[in-house]
DNA sequence: CTTTGTCGAGACTCCTAGTCTCGTCAAGGT
DNA sequence: ACCTTGACGAGACTAGGAGTCTCGACAAAG
């Protein structure tokens, strides 16, 4: 056994072994081709079932590679989205609650819509009923967006803008729960009109 | 090849076949049993992945016997969701938006709570990205809860309780969306509590 | 130049989805 | 009564994916 306990959100360096570690290191290209492998395979259309032999073979990676640094597939999926969802946070500073709230939906839905993120959100929220790790990467995930999401009730708090019985916590769950409500069941687009829409009645949940 | 060209959503009958349709009869003894049986392994926390097998076993049918009406799996759990769904819907009518609201929810979450309806509509989610009939069964599965919450919208509407510029469609997918991802995520419970509290902050978005 | 541990490759086991076949049984029709 | 049709439970069977194991090659350090 070697130490493959590696957290699938934080991997900074090798886990401070006790031994000064030995040996051929980690190829980060492979773990990165993994990672790119799996979110071009969840947004080709074309593809089905995702696989790990899938994967494997479109990173240029051997199986034994995947499971080297991955539990299961869901934990590769898991850290896929992660990784995907740092890149592109940016919090808008408009002044005003409403137009804040916009310009975050707006970019949250375009950033959704380019990409199949349904089918890394349903991978995920399914692989988090079975598997332990992969409910920890989404938790920790859905707390970090919405943190960011908070950050712009409070803002407005502070301001005054928001009634003193509005709940920033349920504030946040409303606009997060359309967002996924939407995706998951696809019965009406998440475009530009539905981000404005969603600001609006959000705002107006909020003002005094 | 017989016809079991039977729609998970609306199986009243025969399909009015060309012959009068000889042979033994199907067995509804059956039909129920399977899915009781596919609601009672999906409640039970013990039963970590649901078979076609567990299924039947659980059921005292034959394999084939799932297999001769439902083309998979995703089917059988997906009919599973809708004949348990049309079972508690019941709209309130207290004369107030929140109240009804209020209402509503407390009486969703309830019924939500108890049973371990998560895993279930998980399994119907992820099978709506693959099979076409499970995404037409929750589809439709949507619109009538949808629609239902609407009801009560536009009752207040008709009252005049509602801004002139609140969209009903944007209010209804803020509450089941808030469900859904509370539900899905699980980082907050669905109580009582957070009943009322959707239904004030709805209520207050809706508000003219 | 030896040790340690990763690499790609692929064989292997285990399990589940879904199919097929069997002997049996129920509902007609004649 | 008897025959045909098709559903029934049981279980063998195939196909394919998850995850494990082993191989020879290779890279990093002492």
């Amino acid at each position: 056994m070697e130490e493959p306990q590696v957290s699938a959100v934080e991997e900074s360096g090798r886990p401070a072994a006790a031994r000064p570690h030995t040996g051929r290191r980690r190829n980060e290209a492979a773990r990165q081709a993994v990672l790119s492998a799996t979110m071009e395979l969840l947004r080709d259309p074309g593809q089905q079932e995702l696989t790990i032999d899938k994967i494997a073979r479109a990173a240029g990676v051997g199986k034994q590679t995947v499971y080297r640094w991955w539990p299961t597939k869901g934990a590769v999926v898991a850290e896929a989205m992660d990784r995907h969802a740092s890149a592109v946070v940016e919090l808008p500073d408009t002044g005003s609650l409403s137009g804040d709230l916009a310009e975050f939906f707006r970019a949250s839905f375009a950033a959704l819509a380019d990409q199949g993120m349904t089918r890394l959100l349903v991978e995920v929220v399914s692989g988090a009923q079975r598997e332990r790790a992969v409910a920890a990467v989404l938790a920790d995930f859905t707390a970090r967006r919405r943190s960011a999401l908070r950050l712009l009730f409070q803002r407005a708090q502070e301001r005054g803008e928001l009634r003193p019985d509005a709940d920033p916590s349920v504030l946040v769950d409303l606009g997060y729960g359309f967002l996924w409500y939407r995706l998951l069941v696809g019965h009406e687009p998440l475009d530009a009109a539905a981000a404005r829409a969603l600001a609006e009645h959000l705002a107006a949940a909020a003002r005094r």
